[in-house]
RNA sequence: CGGGGUGUAGCGCAGUCCGGUUAGCGCACCUGCUUUGGGAGCAGGGGGUCACAAGUUCGAAUCUUGUUACCCCGACCA
């Protein structure tokens, strides 16, 4: 049991110290000088790196490429989009100069008021202006598309208050731009990309999101239409972990990206974008961790399985550890990442709380009982169960253990996510299972922006999305009294 | 930007109301010995501009004024 972190169990109240105590001494960031900016550190980017590998495996498979574009973006490119302007503006870093000089008093540098910008250069929130800027002198001709291009960057956005991984003043993310012929065909584009975000979402990262499009007032700035996939954390808080914007004609109108069509006629070229970010890394924390620390899927962990010696002397220690090895290196054969534990500094106990902390998904044990008896132990993270097996087969029965604990958390994860999805049809019971159960609420709502607002107002809850395959179901909107033709799903949010 | 709170060792804190030996405790760190099947014990040791500045005083971590940083609650958050 991690002892700082006992002290400390999760609880309604608490959730958001819980969590930040957690990610700090679970060594995967920290909070830096910069304000509002954070500092990952190795075995938290270890993490990132492996869902980034991932991710960008998934993405060459579904025919993109790899780009990059400038950090800083001319000031007059985010006037061109009126959408788009209104829905940045604010919060953003701008330079607005190009080079220090020494104090005249002595005191270090200063800016130098000589140097100032003809045109201020904007800190990119997001690159769809200077990439669409770009994509007009690459595009021509209907023969030029489709464009299929993803970047990995960092993106700053000066946000007013901040938590590690949630919401950080920069923060590191992949953002796909696509260019296409047809509406349809962009369309399609989007729709692709939520679906690979939600395999991602469960087939790594063990974690049950909803699919869905966000409602109007809750669309991303210049686009037609936002797709989301919304996963539920442990504290009943939904949060938003991937979306997918087809943007329609918009941005190609505004950079003038015209092209000349199979008919032989120019047109403006359909877009979309996409993008995950390192918030990812806050929905794995809280979606899967307990008291005793981080519960990391398998298929995530930089580290899956940890061996640690226990033993009487240096003579003991040296057989052990040998032993360990021998097991270790059966293991790394068999595909697996393994670390033997071979600090002295340290004892046995302490190590056990600390990988627990660091979300390990497998441990083995081997001591001297176990050198007599040609057996080790085994715990499993997800459950904390142990058990004394053999050492003959150990390699098959660890190598099927990531399997079926990588199920396992996700199963467990879908329970309760499916455990908190309430329908309701009054505003009263709405309101109460806000108050006392939390999740998402499948509520009919009369499709207004007026109401989602007041609902907003009255209750923090928003309409987190339209689920794709929400059945038609005729009602009366649980604020206006009005008809509706569907539920949607409400929750309060990250 | 509004309301509240806190700055004392790497981290967490006591001391401040009511000024007075050499500023203290826990964790962490270093050394040694004993330990090792769930966060070890003992002994010794190192580490401080008490946020910064000015003032009051024989004397300031402590009182006064100003500044600054951070945290929490709001507002904000594609």
């Amino acid at each position: 049991m991690a002892k700082e972190l006992k002290e400390l169990t999760k609880s309604e109240e608490n959730y958001s110290q819980w969590y930040n105590d957690l990610v700090v001494k679970a060594g995967l960031a920290e909070n830096s000088a910069v304000r509002g900016c954070m500092v990952i550190k190795p075995y938290g980017y270890a993490i990132w790196e492996k869902m980034h590998g991932i991710l960008d495996r998934m993405f060459k498979q579904t025919g993109h490429q790899n780009a990059y574009f400038p950090l800083f973006i001319p000031k007059s490119f985010f006037s061109k989009e009126a959408h788009h302007v209104e829905g940045f503006a604010k919060e953003c870093a701008v330079v607005t100069h190009y080079r220090l000089k020494n104090d005249p008093e002595g005191k270090g540098v200063v800016v130098d008021p000589e140097a100032r910008l003809e045109e201020e250069l904007i800190v990119r929130p997001t690159s769809e202006t200077i990439i669409w800027n770009t994509y007009r002198n690459w595009i021509h001709s209907y023969r030029d598309l489709p464009i299929l291009c993803n970047q990995w960057a960092n993106v700053v956005r000066w946000e007013m208050r901040t938590r590690l991984f949630l919401r950080t003043a920069e923060f590191l993310w992949q953002e796909g731009h696509t260019a296409h012929e047809t509406r349809e065909e962009a369309i399609a584009e989007a729709t692709k990309m939520i679906n690979v975000y939600k395999e991602f979402a469960e087939k790594y990262m063990a974690l049950p999101v909803i699919v869905g499009h966000k409602s109007p007032n809750e669309r991303f700035a210049g686009a037609e239409d936002t797709l989301t996939i919304e996963a539920l954390m442990q504290d009943g808080k939904a949060l938003q972990s991937g979306t997918s914007h087809f943007l329609g004609q918009n941005f190609a109108k505004a950079f003038d990206v015209q092209f000349t069509n199979r008919e032989g006629k120019l047109d403006y070229v359909w877009a979309t974008s996409w993008g995950v970010s390192t918030r990812l890394m806050g929905a794995l924390i809280m979606a899967h961790s307990d008291n005793n620390g981080l519960v990391l899927p398998p298929a995530l962990a930089p580290i899956q399985v940890v061996l640690v010696p226990i033993y009487k002397g240096e003579e003991q220690m040296r057989t052990i550890v040998g032993k360990l090895r021998e097991t270790a290196a059966a293991l790394e054969a068999r595909g697996l990442s393994v670390k033997v534990d071979e600090r002295d500094n340290v004892r046995s106990g302490f190590k056990f709380a600390e990988y627990e902390l660091k979300g390990v998904p497998v441990r083995l044990a081997l001591g001297p009982r176990d050198l007599e008896n040609g057996t080790i132990e085994l715990m499993r993270r997800d459950t904390l169960e142990k058990e004394t097996v053999p050492q003959e087969g150990l390699t098959e029965r660890v190598a099927n253990l990531m399997e079926e604990i990588q199920n396992s958390i996700f199963n467990k994860a879908k329970t309760f996510r499916d455990s908190m999805v309430t329908p309701v049809d009054t505003w009263e019971e709405f309101v109460n299972v806000l108050d006392t159960k939390g999740g998402f609420v499948a509520a009919h709502w009369d499709g207004t922006v007026e109401t989602e607002v007041a609902i907003k107002e009255a209750t923090k809850a928003t309409i987190r999305c339209i689920p794709l395959d929400v059945a038609d179901e005729e009602g009366v909107c649980i604020y206006s009294g009005r008809p509706s033709h569907r539920r949607v799903l409400f929750a309060r949010s990250y």
